[in-house]
RNA sequence: GUGUCCGUAGCUCAGCUGGAUAGAGCAACGGCCUUCUAAGCCGUGGGUCGGGGGUUCGAAUCCCUUCGGGCACGCCA
């Protein structure tokens, strides 16, 4: 179905075409006056100049064609020259009543679907994931499935770090420790163990140490590269060996994903590419795209219409080395080759914004990407502590993701227990839900560019716009439609009346917004517009919840159309949070 | 230095394809539970939208300028 403002704005255009005007003056908005009218149209004073007539005598000849409209049950020209509307009842229950038939709500599906691949893991094999990739894997997430609601392929890519420097510091640091594995030994021809010689925990230790290390120890580093360079040489035992990292790795991080609902469809990694490299670096050379500067093989890739200085996008080290670049435009050619896709979405730190653009302008300068092909980056900003600086633990280290789920969960046990009398084996599961409602929900609620301030107290309240409050609108309901349905009442075949009273009606012209919302969410990949428009659904229902005696109704008919009303209202309140990644449970 | 983003209530943030009295939440204060989850709802106070200039009938929104802050700027990722 058309969006309401759009069916409106059709209405108000025809209007202005039959009083002798443009049509297309007749946008109608929202109003900014909720306390004047509900919708509004400010086409008269946008015309006034082209007419040369008073925009109050352009908005009296218009409210003058609407006298009769089944549309609008008011029309109301006002100086200095708006059209203040007014929904008719009737108009706005065939407009509930058409987006609860149709599927997706009314959603009309995307004109032009697109296979869309989503870069948004940038996690790193043997390091855990720390509060630094929240916001890739939530907001990556949830941009996953919104642009799959409106009807695009999208295939997330968790795309691990797996291949670089890293991978040769942990194969240093366990050689050290472990001098003894045959995958050390040269000479060793037999077959390798199935079984990592470590468990997660310790790889998690080796990292750390052994970056740390190299920092200072220039020979450790030197160690490191060698170990680096052996493995990415196809020495058996290394390869042997950055196996079993890669499985207790990725083991691990599935489930800390998971603990958060986020799922990767590909587990591709840096080393997936790894034998496109020089394939694509005799490609550059040969058709003229890159040079040498200062040593190293770059393509420009400044243009006329820049005004800063664009550094060359560079493909090789002096030293002849692959590095971020290289990896990260193999992949570009990879997925092209694979998957051949309409766009490619890089949901990353904004401090990598210029680097992206080199890419980006290197992968078409080079046609590794068709011309149309549409690669997006979609910086996200840092998640702050209280002082406004990067998040740290108490004693100023990193936190682990691990560690603030956890503690997320905790604080949100706690104030179950205080609140609620719930048997513990319920607590704990619906804690751990509302923590992810939590968390997920105060970084989707800001703009994904803009760094914010992680607040657990404020993230994990039920007080304001925050996760747990939208859940526990949700609960709200579905134990109004519980108790419904325990007095016998069914779900089926519920016919809606038109709203009886303001707040009613506030809540069904909420709802009918939705499919605007959602397109707009999917054109500018805007999780954040979800969590208004559920927060202010939310509100809605609550003032109407308030208000309006549900189960208490006496006329059969009208209580049915209360509960076909709530019917709508909770599933377009799972949809949404769906959207975002977390799922409301049956009571808390 | 160059570029870029940001500066809105005490705090955290919306609003920015220009519209009528700039909105929420938190915090403060005051009301509402014998009745569907009060983890809720209603109300009160709180603002030179960083400053200045311009465009416009009209600017938080567009343009210029200035101050303050974040971030990025060839061999890291």
């Amino acid at each position: 179905m058309k969006k309401i403002l759009e069916l409106l704005s059709e209405e108000m255009g025809k209007a202005f075409e039959a009083a002798g005007y443009d049509s297309a003056l007749g946008r109608v908005t929202l109003s900014n006056r909720p306390d004047l009218c509900e919708y509004q149209c400010n086409g008269a004073m946008a015309g006034a100049k082209q007419y040369r007539k008073p925009p109050i005598a352009i908005a009296n000849d218009v409210a003058g064609q609407l006298e009769t409209s089944s549309v609008f049950s008011e029309v109301r020209a006002v100086a200095p020259g708006f059209l203040n509307l007014k929904l008719s009842e009737e108009y706005l229950l065939k407009a509930v009543e058409c987006m609860a038939a149709e599927p997706k709500f009314g959603l009309e599906p995307a004109d032009r679907p697109k296979k869309i691949i989503i870069d948004y893991g940038g996690a790193n094999v043997a390091k855990p994931l720390h509060v630094g990739h929240i916001r890739a894997a939530v907001i990556g997430e949830s941009i996953k499935r919104i642009c799959r609601y409106v009807g695009h392929e999208v295939i997330g890519d968790v795309h691990l770090g797996d291949w670089g420097l890293q991978m040769g510091l942990v194969i240093t640091g366990l050689q050290d420790r472990q001098p003894e594995l045959v995958y050390f030994d040269e000479s060793y021809q037999g077959e390798y163990p199935d079984e990592a010689p470590f468990t997660i925990s310790e790889l998690e230790e080796i990292y750390p140490a052994a970056s740390a290390r190299s920092k200072e120890d220039p020979e450790y580093k030197a160690r490191a590269m060698e170990a680096t360079f052996k493995l990415q040489n196809g020495v058996r035992g290394y390869r042997a060996l950055w196996k079993h990292i890669l499985n207790v790795s990725v083991a691990d991080l599935k489930k800390n994903y998971g603990s958060l609902n986020v799922e990767f469809d590909l587990w591709k990694g840096e080393s997936d590419v790894h034998d496109l490299i020089p394939e694509m670096v005799d490609y550059m050379k040969e058709n003229g795209y890159a040079h040498i500067s200062e040593g190293a093989l770059v393509v420009d890739v400044k243009e006329d219409t820049d005004t800063r200085e664009i550094p060359p996008c560079m493909i090789l080290k002096s030293d002849g080395a692959s590095l971020y670049n290289t990896t990260d435009l193999a992949t570009i050619m990879e997925r092209m080759r694979l998957y051949s896709p309409d766009e490619i979405i890089y949901v990353v730190d904004k401090r990598q914004e210029l680097y992206f653009e080199q890419v980006f302008r290197c992968a078409r300068k080079t046609k590794l990407v068709k011309p149309e092909t549409e690669l997006v980056f979609l910086g996200f900003g840092t998640m702050n502590g209280a002082d406004g600086k990067p998040f740290k633990t108490r004693d100023g280290g990193v936190m682990r993701l691990e560690a603030l789920i956890r503690e997320t969960g905790d604080e949100m046990y706690k104030k179950i227990r205080e609140g609620r009398q719930m048997p513990e084996e319920d607590a704990v599961r619906v804690a751990k839900q509302v923590a992810v409602s939590a968390l997920k929900y105060g970084d989707l609620s800001n703009q994904a560019s803009k760094d914010y301030v992680f607040d657990i107290d404020r993230f994990t309240s039920f007080e304001g716009d925050t996760g747990p409050y939208i859940l526990y609108t949700i609960v709200r309901i579905k134990s109004i439609l519980t108790k419904y349905r325990e007095q016998g009442g069914s779900l089926d075949g519920l016919k809606l009346q038109a709203a009886g009273g303001e707040s009613e009606k506030a809540l069904e012209m909420k709802l009918v917004e939705f499919n605007t919302m959602i397109q707009s969410a999917a054109e500018e990949l805007a999780p954040h517009k979800v969590c208004a428009y559920i927060y202010d659904l939310a509100n809605a229902f609550n003032h109407f919840y308030h208000e309006t005696k549900i189960l208490g109704e006496e006329d059969t008919l009208r209580r049915e159309s209360l509960i076909g009303l709530l019917v709508i209202t909770e599933d377009v309140l799972n949809v949404c949070i769906d959207l975002l990644g977390f799922e409301a449970p049956d009571r808390m």
